[in-house]
RNA sequence: GCGGAAUUGGUGAAGUGGUUAACACGGCAGAUUGUGGCUCUGUUAUGCAAGGGUUCGACUCCCUUAUUUCGCCCCA
């Protein structure tokens, strides 16, 4: 038997109601705010990557899928979706009408060891806000996020959040950091001693030397900001203390992409069993890095795989809205050609309506009925098909009554 | 990429080196050919992730591969 490629699942049954219902809510929040969708390929050249995501990163280093085509070009099944974007706005002159605020779903691809709500083909929703380097753009990003996650039902949700200031000024704080470590670097995991030259930052959440003194006591990135970086997250705090935003500033939260510049945040679960179920920031500088306009943004993404998870781990109840309106039974084969005719004037005016032609018992007929969480069930047997009256079945009331076939819609209107 | 634990029908699962692989749910058929969801009856894995090996005999022991899951790394 062929098996599914490791990481990937298929989406049927409960599992594609629930991602309908997300996906369909995310666009409703994104719609609210005014953003458009957008839908960039799946495959891109590497280079894009190399160049967008950053060349030292894991996504690009170990995690891309990347296969050489037909006609010899080095291609890669998108990590991410920012730099697609990104790609998009430079290559189609989107950013000619500014701002720009786009949102986008799809499946992303990276090749790392799968785990709980972590896949090889891992599905993310998220927004791309170009043109504004206002920090009230960064609040309404984030509140974006948040207001989605209420919506979805998500309690104890948190927004972390931080500054890394721009390239310069990380640099500045990494030179710092190497060399507060520096002294005692022999004490720490071997994770960290690799970490101190290549991504010092990542020492402040390493989980074996937390309780290190160093650690501790080590300089934070909030203190190397520049007046305007720091006139700017004070902003942004401003901003979502106004909206009522709960959020903790949390000064060694980094993020695994080069982009990313000044703000970043991750939404966290008070379960935290992954880590974060989405995270961004703003990337001022990645359309000037891929030869484009030097226009600020802010974006973030959403894990939607992560938060299906989190969905059935609070146990929260999603209005599926997965019932049928009427199902229609037939006592013999020799009314399925009218309720065939039937249904589909029902489905004409918009109900969603199923019926079975086979020739099994009533019994099973029902029980369909049921399975289908049929909320009104039409009877057809001779005596209905002839008179043009039909038996109509209340499914919660077990209530059953007659109606003529042209009262069926006035019917429905007051009783679905 | 490294380390640990798993894998039995549509689902939840029991099981043992030896004839027909429990039990429950679900499905299908019937008791009940114009009204079910209760009850009862029948039926539902020629196969125990895939392939190979050991053995008179393997779902059970060994090896390989695949997948799942947990930890590390990293991220959504």
């Amino acid at each position: 038997m062929i098996q599914k490629l490791k990481g990937t699942y298929d989406v049927y049954g409960d599992i594609s109601k629930k991602h309908d219902y997300v996906k369909k809510l995310f666009q409703a929040v994104c719609e609210s705010y005014n953003y458009s969708y957008i839908e960039t390929p799946l495959i891109e050249r590497s280079e894009l990557y190399h160049r967008g995501v950053g060349e030292t990163t894991d996504i690009v280093t170990k995690e891309t899928y990347d296969f050489v085509d037909r006609g010899n070009r080095k291609n890669t099944i998108r990590p991410e979706a920012t730099a697609g974007v990104a790609r998009a706005i430079i290559e189609d002159k989107l950013y000619n009408i500014l701002p720009l605020k786009l949102w986008y779903i799809g499946s992303m691809f990276r090749y790392e060891r799968p785990q709980k709500g972590r896949y090889r083909e891992l599905r993310q929703m998220g927004i791309e806000s170009y043109g504004s380097n206002d920090p009230i753009m960064d609040a309404e990003v984030i509140s974006l996020g948040v207001n989605f996650l209420k919506e979805l039902g998500l309690r104890d949700v948190k927004v972390v959040l931080n500054s890394i200031g721009s390239m310069q000024t990380r640099e500045k704080y990494k030179k710092a950091l190497i060399n507060h470590f520096k002294s005692d670097i022999d004490n720490f995991c071997d994770d960290c001693k690799n970490r101190l030259d290549k991504n010092p930052l990542r020492i402040l959440d390493c989980k074996i030397d937390c309780n290190n003194k160093l650690v501790k006591n080590a300089p934070s990135i909030l203190d190397y900001l520049n007046e305007e970086e720091k006139d700017h997250f004070d902003k942004v705090k401003k901003y979502l203390d106004s909206l009522d935003i709960d959020y903790e500033v949390d000064d060694t939260l980094v993020r695994g992409l080069d982009y990313y510049t000044n703000t970043v945040f991750e939404y966290v679960t008070k379960t935290n069993e992954f880590g974060s179920i989405g995270g961004g920031g703003r990337y001022n500088d990645l359309l000037k890095s891929l030869d484009g306009p030097d226009i600020p943004a802010i974006g973030f993404a959403f894990g939607l795989d992560r938060i299906i998870s989190e969905i059935e781990s609070n146990e929260i109840k999603l209005n599926l809205n997965d019932e049928l309106d009427c199902y229609i039974l037939t006592i013999s084969e020799n009314e399925n050609g009218y309720a065939l005719n039937l249904a589909q004037k029902l489905r004409m005016c918009g109900y969603k309506i199923d019926l079975d032609l086979s020739n099994k018992n009533m019994k099973s007929k029902f029980k369909e009925a049921d399975r289908y969480k049929a909320k009104q069930i039409i009877i057809i047997g001779e005596e209905e098909a002839s008179s043009n009256e039909l038996t109509i079945r209340d499914n919660l009331t077990k209530e059953e009554r007659k109606v003529a076939i042209d009262d069926i819609i006035d019917y429905f209107d007051v009783n679905l």
